[in-house]
DNA sequence: CCATCAGATCGACAGATGTCAATGGACTTC
DNA sequence: GAAGTCCATTGACATCTGTCGATCTGATGG
């Protein structure tokens, strides 16, 4: 049972399996959040693409080919992606440039199991 | 590369992971829709009290207790997780009873790696 | 400086989503 | 079969979300 802190929650491994416990409100409404992040075809896209770009990075130039997308809305969709944890921006000169962060998405294949 | 069927997709395993190849528009919308489905804390909480409760039945009766929601609200949420493939129904008599579909959750978790 | 380029932000809009009260459908029990 | 119980469906509503054109910010280069 074992409550953990009651406000702060690591954004990074809130949340034993979902398979085995109980959820609290706050786990779920952080877990909600990131599972949206992947709850969307174009970010699916665009995550995978980075992914699949052997670990390198990605310019963010490229990204509105890949979806199909207006510059506006690809900026949109890597904010949530950044803002969910599953990204890194750097940017160099005129580009901005995308890395993934392996270890957000092992927590929440961690979470499923 | 090689395609798989152009139209029909495995709902259970549609897709390989997200972090080595370039998924297709079929497969992340496919995908989008699954974790689309997990995007929301109500069902997250459903879902974990299904799972937690040793891989037995849940009863319908108990869910709008345990999200605090509405009758008709709950009922919207499970016809979600259901329709996701996430988890099974079963009449018997006036109740309805709720089990989980391990395989989906695996096959989503998979999808992560 | 000034023009140019990449990307973020803003504003607006259509469509999707979460919510509940009211109603309907199926089943049990008396 | 009448009344009651459980769950699904409907209708309505407010909010959230995806989208794009227009604009802003900040860096580069002449």
């Amino acid at each position: 049972m074992a409550r953990r802190k009651s406000v702060t929650l690591d954004p990074i491994a809130c949340c034993s399996p979902v398979r085995t416990d109980v959820l609290d409100e706050a786990q779920a409404v952080l877990l909600a959040n990131s599972f949206a992040a992947l709850a969307d075809p174009i970010r699916l896209r665009l995550l995978s693409h980075i992914a699949a770009s052997g670990g390198e990075e990605v310019c963010a130039c490229d990204l509105t080919a890949v979806s199909g997308r207006s510059q506006p809305t690809v900026s949109h969709h890597m904010k949530i992606l950044y803002d969910a944890g599953l990204i890194e921006r750097e940017k160099r000169g005129l580009w901005v440039w995308y890395r993934l962060v392996p270890a957000r998405l092992d927590a929440l294949r961690s979470v499923l199991g």
